[in-house]
DNA sequence: GCTGCCATTCGCCAAAGGTCGAACCTCGAC
DNA sequence: GTCGAGGTTCGACCTTTGGCGAATGGCAGC
């Protein structure tokens, strides 16, 4: 019996995919998650998954900084990345950042089918329309990645609630502490980042966007 | 009689080029900058000039934004964007920000004479093998440099001191200017993106890169 | 059980950031 | 010339941020 953990915050494609997902493998036990936050809670209920499915825009981190986190902290966990990028410089970056195969949402079933069986074998799949081209990331880009890596959750948490713009205060009300224990975090993922300031922290990390957003979330009338 | 601005700073090819718009343009008489704060003293000191051909990665500003910021503040003078990149999408962003042509930096010669012709014209030019595709920027992109725009030269100037990563005390010694003095431009370039706090300018700006850079320039010893 | 390690939590204090009001200057309109 | 708009500058005051030391609690190894 295979767990396969499934995490897309749009609930039709999420039953699409775990429609697939069975198909693929027809005895497996789906478990499904509709933001970061809760793929990580899954992910520790479920330490010994078989395969996680995932989409790179979600409520909670956007782009590679998720994946790079996972591919950290479970390298042990095979994770195919669907997108609705066509782009086979996405797809590619996902490999390069760890991931076992690259789906885009416009994949046909039995593409999917295909990829999750050869991901449970061991493989690498891609859609044939994007395979080729080169596989590197820029150093720079690597370097951010290996070391988001290294977080801890609740300072991955944290460092997506700074890549929002949001102040120390509303993170620790989101997350149920006091401010001093976010400044904690803050301290301990500037050190690992090798940066100084929250902007230094807030720039890496959208370093690590597949696409970049115009504004953070400001809810004021300007 | 032509007064055309080169920004580039890369010594070499900032001659390659003034030899190309020599020979465009026999009688111009050619302007150069390595930065973007000779770039903006120069257009300051020649509020009439002709033609801009100006580098997308040069000191103290990093992609997008200093076009952006040229567009709005001298929309009379013809841009033609000059950059490593080969790509078209980098391309026609580039024109969607408002520059009248694009040069990459493989160009030859005859290409350059022609663009320069073209542009001066008041046409608009692209190399052969970039023409096709879209000229839309995300709504996003198009919201920040729009207001990028409207920001003064030392707003300007902050503003990507503060896509540094760097504190309002070095931006003052750079500036030359006291600490309070950063802080109120400050508080106008927030006002102006409609954001409320320095992480959300970094933010911003960040979304005017051509590529991301990973690591602001910290020096210490981690 | 005990020990050490580390993630998480927090209070306190110093440093940096951000707002407000105001002065000075330039430049174009009248 | 006079006026007013707006860019640049600054000081005083309050808020936010970041570092330090320390307590708690889970967890692996002895």
């Amino acid at each position: 019996m295979s767990d396969v953990l499934i995490a897309d915050d749009h609930p039709l494609f999420r039953d699409a995919l775990q429609r697939a997902v069975l198909a693929a493998v027809p005895d497996a036990t789906v478990h499904t998650a509709d933001s970061v936050p809760a793929l990580f809670a899954l992910i520790e209920s479920l330490p010994d998954a078989d395969l996680l499915l995932m989409d790179l825009h979600m409520p909670g981190a956007r782009g590679y900084s998720a994946l790079a986190h996972i591919r950290g902290q479970y390298p042990g966990l095979p994770t195919i990345v669907v997108s609705g990028h066509e782009e086979g410089q996405i797809a590619r970056r996902a490999l390069a950042h760890g991931a076992s195969a690259y789906i885009p949402k416009s994949a046909a079933v039995e593409q999917i089918v295909e990829a999750v069986r050869a991901v449970l074998d061991g493989d690498v799949w891609l859609p044939h329309q994007l395979v080729g081209g080169s596989l590197e990331l820029k150093a720079d880009e690597a370097d951010v990645a290996a070391r988001v890596a290294t977080l801890t959750p609740q300072q991955f948490r944290v460092l997506n609630m700074i890549a929002e713009g949001l102040l120390n205060k509303q993170i620790a009300f989101d997350l149920g502490v006091s401010e001093a224990t976010v400044k904690a975090h803050m301290t301990a993922i500037m050190r690992k980042l090798g940066v100084s300031n929250r902007t230094q922290v807030a720039l890496a990390a959208s370093h690590l966007d597949v696409e970049k957003e115009a504004f953070p979330g400001v809810s004021q009338e300007g």
